[in-house]
RNA sequence: GGGCCUGUAGCUCAGUUGGUUAGAGCGGAGCGCUCAUAACGCUUUGGUCGCAGGUUCGAGUCCUGCCGGGCCUACCA
C-alpha cells in the first residue's frame, strides 16, 4: 500500500486565518489528503498551530491574558474552524507540546555534538521599558534616507531601501513608544548551515520536478552573495523552547529559548508523536512515517505552504534533519502558493482587511469557500478574490451544473417512477458515449490530481459533472417516457448512478455536499471507480433514494452587495 | 540595487521539447428543450498573444532591450 505523509504550513496562532492563508497550504494538502485517501493510500496528514516568537507573546499581553492561556484558548479556536472547514486532519497539535519541546532540544543536541552549532556574540537593540529585545521590525524612527518618520527597523516601508535599526533617526519601540533604546551584547546560538551547502544544494538539485517557485527561491539563498548564510536559532523571549537543557552540549543560554523558525518545522514530526500518544500507540508507530530506518523509506512525504515558507522548508528545515546526522524522512514534494489577493488589494491580518474564516463560515458552508479558493488556487502567480467572481462561479458550477443535475434526475425520478432505482431498458450508444467520454475526463482528472494541478483539476471535475446535463439533454428521458417508459428508467438509472459516481469523485473538493449526496443515494460505497461501468451499476434497480434537500444556493446579488459592504471596511467595522 | 515570477479574448485562465486557420469557462448574442435551483443543451461573437528589435523555413513559445504587475532579499512569521 502506497504511504503518503502531508503536512501543510503551520497556522501561526495570534489570531484567525483569512482565506488567502487557507487557500497557500491547509486547504490544498486537505484537498490531497481526501483524495489519497479515496485512492487507498494510507495518509497521515498532520498540522499544528505555530505558537512561539514575538507577536504571540504581544497578541497574549493585548488580550490580558498569560501566553499560555491565549495560546491554548486561541489553538482551540483555530482547530474549531479547522474542522468546521472540513479539514481532515489526522492530527492537529501544538508547536509548544512537551512532544517538541522533547524533539527540538534533541534535535539541537545532535546538531550541537556533530559540531554545527556556535555560540555567536551579538548586538541588539534593548527596550528597558519593554523589558525585552527589540526584532528589528519592532522599531520605528525617521528613515535617514527619505524622511518618512514610521519607517522600520529592517526597512523603509516608504522608499523600500533596507535598514540597519541603529540607522533609523530618533528610534523608539513599536511595542510601547519607548525611545529609551540601548544596544545591548547578546550570545546565541547559530545553526551553521553553511557547513551544509553542498549536501542541500545536490538534494535540491536532484528533485527536478518541484514547481520553480520552489527550487528558484531554495538556489537563491544557496548562491546569493557569499552564499548560504548561518542562522541564528535563538532568541532572548520567555514563551518558547528553553534553549539551555540538561544534556545541551553548551553553556549560557539560560533564559533564551528557541527561535520559532527552529522549532516549528519540527513539529510537524512532533504532531505525529502527539497523534500516536493520543491514540493509545507507540513511538514505533509514528516513526514510521518518519525515520527511513523505521518503516519511512517508503513514504512519500508531500509539503504545502505559501511562497513565504519556502525558505525555511527546503533549506533550514532540512539542514536541521540532514545535520542531525539521524535518518529523518526528507521532503519528497513542495507545492508552493503564490498570494490571494481581495478585491484589487492584499488580505492583512494586521488591518482585518478581507474575510477571515469565522466569518466566511457565518455566510455560506465551507464547500461554497472551499469551491471557489481551490479553483483559483494562486498556484502559478497571484490570484485575485472578487464577490463578483465568486457568486459568479459559485451559482454557475455549484448551484447550476452540479447541484441543479441532482435535483433534476431525482425529482424526474420521483415523479414518474417514485423514489427508487427503476428497472427495465438497457444501455445504447448514448450510454457507451457517455462512460467513454466519463473515463477518459476521469484519467485526466487523476493527471491533475496525482500532480497536484489544482486549478486544472478542479475544470476537469467541473467536465466531468456537465457530461451529465449534456447526457440528459440527449437522452431526453422525459420524451422517452412517453412512449418507452422502460429506456426511459434505463436513463435515470443511469442518471441516478452518476450522482452516486459524483458524489464519490468531488469528495475531495466538497466534502460536506458529497457526504450529503451519498446520504441521499443511501448508499455507503464511497469507493473510488477502477471502472466506470461497473460503478453507474453500483445502484441497483429497486434500490431506494430520497430527494435530497437544495444542495446549493445561489448567491443573489443582494446578498453579494452586502456583503461587499459588510467587508469593505476592515474585520472591526 | 539584486534575484525570481508574471503580462494571451470584456473577466478568470490553458497553451507540452518553437510547427498547419491561438484554446476553455464565464459574460454577450441567437436557437433548442421543458425533467430541473428562470436551471440544462446547441450554435455563435470576442485576441496585432504588453511594446520594439533579433534568431529561424517557421516564434504566444527562444534571445536582447524597454514598459507594467507581483514576490523574496535572511531578526515578522
Amino acid at each position: 500500500m502506497t504511504r503518503t505523509l502531508i503536512t501543510s504550513a503551520l497556522p501561526y496562532i495570534n489570531g484567525i486565518k483569512h482565506l488567502g492563508n487557507l487557500v497557500g497550504s491547509q486547504l490544498p494538502a486537505d484537498l490531497y489528503a481526501r483524495y489519497r485517501r479515496a485512492r487507498g493510500d494510507e495518509v497521515m496528514f498532520v498540522c499544528a498551530t505555530d505558537e512561539h516568537g514575538t507577536p504571540a507573546e504581544l497578541a497574549a499581553a493585548r488580550a490580558g491574558q498569560a501566553v499560555a492561556d491565549y495560546c491554548a484558548q486561541m489553538h482551540e479556536v483555530q482547530a474549531d474552524l479547522a474542522r468546521r472547514f472540513g479539514l481532515s486532519f489526522d492530527h492537529f497539535g501544538r508547536s509548544s507540546s512537551p512532544q517538541n519541546h522533547r524533539l527540538t532540544q534533541h534535535l539541537a543536541a545532535r546538531l550541537g555534538a556533530a559540531g554545527l552549532i556556535e555560540v555567536v556574540e551579538e548586538e541588539q537593540v534593548y527596550s528597558p521599558a519593554d523589558g525585552r529585545f527589540l526584532p528589528d521590525r519592532y522599531i520605528e524612527g525617521t528613515c535617514p534616507n527619505c524622511g518618512y518618520d514610521k519607517a522600520r527597523g529592517d526597512q523603509c516601508e516608504e522608499c523600500t531601501k533596507q535598514l540597519e535599526p541603529t540607522a533609523l533617526i530618533a528610534p523608539r519601540s513599536a511595542i510601547s513608544g519607548a525611545t529609551d533604546l540601548e544596544v545591548r551584547k547578546t550570545r546565541h546560538l547559530f545553526l551553521r548551515q553553511s557547513a551544509l551547502r553542498d549536501r542541500l544544494r545536490d538534494w535540491i538539485t536532484s528533485k527536478s520536478d518541484w514547481p520553480v517557485l520552489t527550487t528558484s527561491i531554495a538556489l537563491k539563498w544557496l548562491d546569493d552573495g557569499d552564499g548560504l548564510r548561518d542562522r541564528g536559532i535563538t532568541r532572548d523571549l520567555d514563551w518558547g523552547i528553553p534553549a539551555q537543557f540538561e544534556g545541551a552540549p553548551w553553556e549560557g543560554m539560560e533564559g533564551k529559548v528557541f527561535y520559532v523558525w527552529f522549532d516549528a518545522p519540527i513539529e510537524y514530526i512532533s504532531a505525529t508523536a502527539e497523534w500516536a500518544e493520543a491514540n493509545g500507540m507507540s513511538e514505533k508507530d509514528w516513526k514510521r512515517w518518519w525515520k527511513t530506518g523505521e518503516g519511512a523509506e517508503n513514504v512519500r512525504y508531500v509539503q504545502f505552504m505559501g511562497k513565504d515558507n519556502v525558505p525555511f522548508h527546503t533549506l533550514s528545515f532540512p539542514a536541521t534533519l540532514m545535520g542531525s546526522g539521524e535518518d529523518w524522512k526528507l521532503v519528497d514534494y513542495i507545492k508552493s502558493f503564490n498570494y490571494l489577493n481581495y478585491d484589487g488589494g492584499q488580505f492583512s491580518t494586521s488591518q482585518g482587511r478581507g474575510v477571515f474564516m469565522d466569518q466566511a463560515l457565518e455566510i455560506l458552508p465551507a464547500d461554497y469557500w472551499r469551491w471557489w479558493l481551490l479553483s483559483h488556487a494562486p498556484e502559478n502567480s497571484d490570484s485575485e478574490f472578487t464577490w463578483e467572481n465568486f457568486q459568479q462561479s459559485v451559482n454557475k458550477d455549484l448551484a447550476d451544473v452540479l447541484g441543479n443535475f441532482v435535483s433534476r434526475v431525482t425529482k424526474f425520478c420521483r415523479s414518474r417512477f417514485g423514489e427508487e432505482v427503476p428497472e427495465g431498458g438497457e444501455n445504447g450508444p448514448a450510454e457507451a458515449a457517455l462512460i467513454a467520454a466519463l473515463a477518459e475526463r476521469l484519467r485526466a482528472y487523476e493527471a491533475h490530481m496525482d500532480a497536484i494541478e489544482i486549478r486544472k483539476a478542479a475544470s476537469e471535475l467541473r467536465a466531468i459533472w456537465v457530461l451529465g446535463n449534456e447526457y440528459l439533454q440527449e437522452a431526453a428521458p422525459w420524451a422517452a417516457f412517453k412512449q418507452d417508459p422502460a429506456r426511459a428508467a434505463a436513463i435515470i438509472r443511469l442518471a441516478l448512478n452518476l450522482i452516486r459516481l459524483y458524489a464519490v469523485l468531488s469528495a475531495p473538493f466538497i466534502p460536506e455536499a458529497a457526504g450529503r449526496m451519498l446520504a441521499a443515494m443511501q448508499s455507503a460505497d464511497d469507493s473510488w471507480p477502477a471502472d466506470v461501468e461497473a460503478a453507474l451499476q453500483a445502484l441497483a434497480p429497486g434500490h431506494g433514494f430520497r430527494v435530497p434537500e437544495l444542495l446549493f444556493a445561489k448567491i443573489s446579488d443582494e446578498q453579494r452587495e452586502e456583503w461587499q459592504q459588510r467587508f469593505a471596511g476592515g474585520r472591526d467595522a
